[in-house]
DNA sequence: GCCAACGTTGGC
DNA sequence: GCCAACGTTGGC
């Protein structure tokens, strides 16, 4: 799952009051589907750093709820606000995540190193997702591999 | 700031 | 239902 750091760094989402940040702001369809349809709680979450300095994994994480829906879609101060929608219909569901440990940074080029990740959505060119499915061989490959114990 | 890639919108 | 125009994402 991605966030912008300046947004919500893992480190924001580690010392979230509530012990899990709800994921405002998802407004692409197929990654609604994928809170909607896919994820189940307590499934490993990748926390990705994106639209910063060193994109990258940052921290694991985990779903912490089932989808419900995003409550910035109805405020229209909200940068997320979408007219469109209304708690009668609402269009646009979030998660909540519960952040779990800060691992080093692995970063995209690095990423790209290894022939176990070259199938993740999130390395395929053009990619705009910001939340895609990993597998259980990636899953494994960076939480064993590349993230050092000590760290989570 | 650039720009490729891609999603959405809206006229027809 | 097609598709051009437009807007957004996100790495670089």
């Amino acid at each position: 799952m991605k966030s912008e750091p300046d947004e919500t760094s893992i480190d924001d989402a580690l010392a979230a009051k509530a012990g899990s940040v709800p994921w405002t702001g998802v407004r692409n369809y197929q990654a609604r589907n994928f809170m909607r349809d896919e994820m189940r709680v307590g499934d490993g979450v990748l926390f990705y750093h994106s639209s910063c300095a060193e994109p990258g994994i940052a921290g694991l994480a985990e779903v912490h709820s089932t989808s419900y829906p995003d409550p910035t879609q109805f405020d229209r101060k909200s940068p997320y606000y979408d007219p469109k929608s209304t708690p009668e219909n609402p269009r646009w569901l979030l998660v909540d995540v519960q952040a779990k440990a800060k691992t080093r940074l692995v970063g995209l080029p690095e990423l790209r190193e290894h022939p176990e990740l070259s199938d993740m959505i999130i390395l395929r060119r053009g990619n705009r997702l910001s939340i895609t499915p990993v597998t259980t061989a990636e899953w494994k490959f960076i939480v064993q591999k590349l993230i050092p114990k000590k760290t989570h």
